[in-house]
RNA sequence: GCGGAAGUAGCUCAAUUGGUAGAGCGAUAGCCUUCCAAGCUAUAGGUUGCGGGUUCGAGACCCGUCUUCCGCUCCA
């Protein structure tokens, strides 16, 4: 029986050891927290793309799809709440190993003083806090700290760290000059590009509300604690779509979307009990409800997907900052008004972990005559990286040369790859590893009359086929029809 | 960032108290021509994460550093 943290760390070799993902910059002993997808890796993370921009723009006739820059306006992050909500201070305790906000541990000095009727000293610290907090001096914050003898709730003791500052966004200059250049984010999620060209898709598009605007695209946060493999990472992927709704129906679409999306999921058949619903008790600034779809880790159940209930928060603050009205007109009402959102934002890295992680299987085939085993991404065949394999029963008498022909055939349609090298069995192991769901064999009847076996990765089993039949059967099985017909 | 563990070939791991870095799998080329891995032959692949130090001699001991994993916080 494996430990969790055994095929964890399995999963993680597989994905190396066939060229999914690798550690970035690895000759030079790695990033932390980065990662390269390889040639397996990218296929399937474009696959998971067009899953979801396909259930997402193609199905829905009131969903478009847009593609922002990274850069944007500085404005745009004062406007969101990221440059104050994700600058804070923050201070160790070294005996209790716990970690806090330094402006909080202050205030709840303050409140202690308030409490015991020092109000003198409470309206003292608390014009200290704000001065310091203010004019950015951390140092200030360690010795008021120090000065009023703030002990740690856990341990007890006054052994503190240095207080630090902790930056969610990248930073970088824009313009060539080092002086006179302004100081632009990595934007640190994808959202905000979608709110700031709200009326551009609008008006150019004609969209009438109830309308979503979809986006996938890279984000990046400078994160404290970067961990587990790709689940979170300082540079990550987006698929992330905006629905912007009457306000009072909010909740309505909050509701719809949590299932459709949930349905999005299981429609590529995982284990369902592996997934779940985890409802946000303690709300964000922005938000009157959001609901996370957690997926069961070999650590735990994490979140993979949230949904959002956004209120009017971003067009809003928005029209604040930018003193452009960000409203629309309600014919069936006859009103103006700032639309609310229903977001619907999935991190791509970790669905891809969700992926991989339940599609790997180290299959025991063990017979009493004999010990066999398999390892087998039983990934859902729209997805997987290779849709099929061609191979020659041997590699003579005319038997490549068939099988070139047949492969000819479908890559056009499909990526194909054709190996001779190796026993038939090895090479049917082989695409088990990378989860190809087909293979095809040429043997020597296919040369007398045009048919070939079809192998099935899962079951394993075979069917003798004709090779002008080959383009519908790959149609049925590997292409995107029968996966998008599931979520009608 | 703090604490704990670890880092040797593509992968999994050996290497006696400090004494010449090895194996299996995998890969490549060939043999065999076979419908489910582990048949035969040959070949390639390592400044033992990196940098110092102790020593006649370091994969092993000491210091530093980087990376990964496990805990503490936040998130997609």
């Amino acid at each position: 029986m494996k430990t969790n943290d055994e095929l964890f760390k399995n999963v993680i070799s597989h994905a190396k050891e066939y060229g999914f993902v690798f550690p970035s910059s690895e000759i030079y002993d790695g990033l932390s927290a980065v990662y390269d997808y390889g040639q397996l890796g990218a296929e399937l993370k474009n696959n998971i793309k067009t899953y979801w921009w396909k259930a997402m723009v193609q199905l829905n006739e009131n969903i478009v799809g847009i593609d922002s820059a990274i850069f944007m306006h500085p404005k745009i992050w004062k406007a969101s709440g990221h440059v104050d909500g994700f600058n804070d201070p923050m201070i160790d305790n070294k005996d209790s190993k716990k970690r806090y906000r330094a402006d909080q541990l202050i205030e709840d000095k303050i409140a202690r003083y308030e409490k015991d009727g020092k109000t003198d000293k409470a309206a003292k610290l608390q014009a200290d806090l704000d001065a310091a907090l203010n004019s950015d001096d951390l140092g200030r914050l360690k010795s008021i700290i120090e000065e009023h003898e703030i002990a740690c709730p856990v341990s007890g003791t006054k052994n503190w760290t240095e207080v630090r500052q902790f930056n969610l966004m990248f930073s970088t200059q824009m313009g060539a000059m080092a002086d006179g250049s302004e100081e632009v984010y990595l934007r640190p999620e994808t959202a905000q590009g979608i709110f700031v060209n709200f009326l551009n898709v609008q008006k150019t598009g004609r969209m009438k509300i109830p309308f979503g605007i979809a986006q996938i695209g890279k984000a990046f946060r400078n994160e404290v604690i970067a961990r587990q493999f790709i689940m979170r990472m300082r540079e990550f992927e987006q698929m992330e779509m905006q629905f912007f709704v009457r306000p009072g129906t909010e909740l309505e679409w909050y509701n719809q979307w949590k299932e459709t999306r949930l349905k999005w999921h299981l429609a590529l058949k995982p284990n369902p009990s592996k997934y779940r619903y985890h409802d946000h008790v303690k709300l964000a600034h922005y938000a009157n409800a959001a609901v996370d779809i957690e997926y069961e880790f070999p650590f735990g159940f994490k979140e993979v997907e949230g949904i959002h209930s956004r209120t009017d928060f971003d067009l809003s603050q928005h029209q604040t900052f930018s003193g452009k009205k960000l409203q629309y007109f309600d014919p069936e009402i006859n009103q103006n008004y700032v639309p609310y959102v229903i977001e619907t934002s999935i991190g791509l890295d970790r669905m891809f972990l969700t992926i991989l992680c339940n599609a790997y299987e180290e299959e025991d085939l063990s017979t009493d005559e004999k010990q066999d085993s398999r390892s087998v991404l039983h990934l859902h065949p729209a997805l997987a990286p290779i849709k099929a394999a061609v191979f020659p029963l041997t590699k003579k008498d005319g038997l490549p040369e068939k099988a070139r022909e047949v492969m000819d055939l479908l890559k056009i349609d499909y990526n194909i790859i054709y190996e001779e090298k190796d026993a038939i069995g090895k090479r049917y192991r082989r695409q088990d590893a990378i989860g190809t769901p087909i293979c095809i064999t040429v043997d020597h009847q296919s040369l007398q009359d045009d048919t070939v076996t079809i192998r099935h990765r899962d079951s394993m089993e075979q069917e003798r086929v004709a090779i002008k039949d080959l383009e519908k059967l790959l149609d049925g099985i590997v292409g995107w029809k029968p996966l998008l017909q599931s979520l009608l």
